[in-house]
DNA sequence: TGCCAGGCCGAAA
DNA sequence: TTTCGGCATGGC
């Protein structure tokens, strides 16, 4: 990874396996909007960022030091995606899954936020989720100009917290409404405490928070994955199965394992953008 | 207009 | 343990 520094930005070459268009829209997080250009902007951990696609790399706006403070995490860049993906392309099937979802990173989003999100995301579709969270941040995060523009912080738990039903009304999520209240209720309490979490084996972790009123199977999983990031999350035999809907093939059990949520994101992500596996009809 | 969405809860079987 | 109706809302 070498690192050239400029006025107001950054550029990373030497990157294997990256592409903001697919990191940021495959699904896993819902704040980073394309902009005409090509280039993604999207806030977390309460800044704003930049972010384009270069040769052999990535431009972001910022300096050396946060990128290192912040953005190398935030994007797992010190991972080798290109090792993982290889090793998860064993057939037709799952060779198709990898090059699509090629340069995917999966993004160590705020614990929180990523929580939050995915209790939102339940039967829900992404622009909505989207639509959802931002209304959220709008009305109560922290207002951060860039670039002429204003931009709006993830609301704390604190914050979540300190509110009513009648205040989250305005999101007009729904029932999901008083999940979001009673999961910032218990981080506030102490009941619920992502460092705990995140020193837990995976499957422990995943009965606890599963103990969290609106938090089920699937945003458990995501949760463990996007926001603890818990690369074996998305358990093996549950997903297989899941995969084997999406696609009439077979897939080869020997490269699940560490990473099957990094596959995980590869299937999905390539099963929805090819209308592949949608719901029956009732 | 109607189906569906990165589901979950709680009751009934 | 599994099944199933109900749940809020809006994208398409």
């Amino acid at each position: 990874m070498l690192i050239k520094e400029f006025e107001d930005y950054i550029e990373i070459t030497g990157v294997d396996d990256f592409s903001s268009k697919h990191t940021f829209l495959c699904g896993q997080c819902f704040r980073f909007d394309e902009q005409k250009d090509g280039s993604f902007i999207g806030v977390a951990f309460d800044k704003v960022v930049k972010i384009c696609d270069i040769e052999d790399g990535l431009r972001i706006s910022g300096t050396r030091a946060e990128f290192n403070k912040t953005w190398k995490n935030f994007l797992d860049l010190e991972r080798d995606y290109a090792s993982i993906r290889k090793s998860f392309a064993t057939d037709e099937f799952t060779k198709n899954a990898a090059e699509f979802g090629r340069g995917i990173r999966l993004l160590q989003q705020d614990h929180w936020e990523a929580l939050c999100s995915f209790i939102i995301s339940q039967c829900n579709n992404i622009p909505r989720i989207r639509s959802i969270v931002r209304t959220l941040c709008k009305n109560f995060g922290q207002k951060i100009e860039f670039e002429g523009q204003d931009y709006f912080t993830f609301p704390s738990p604190q914050k979540i917290a300190s509110l009513t039903l009648e205040d989250l009304a305005i999101l007009k999520c729904g029932y999901r409404a008083p999940y979001i209240l009673e999961a910032a209720k218990s981080i506030v309490n102490g009941t619920l405490d992502f460092e705990m979490l995140s020193q837990m084996d995976t499957p422990t972790a995943r009965k606890s928070i599963m103990t969290q009123k609106g938090v089920g199977a699937k945003v458990a999983d995501c949760f463990l994955l996007f926001g603890l990031y818990k690369y074996d999350a998305f358990p093996k035999d549950t997903w297989m199965k899941k995969a084997k809907e999406f696609y009439d093939g077979e897939m080869d059990e020997t490269a699940y394992g560490k990473y099957a949520g990094i596959y995980q994101q590869y299937i999905f992500y390539y099963a929805r953008e090819n209308g592949i596996g949608t719901k029956p009809k009732k």
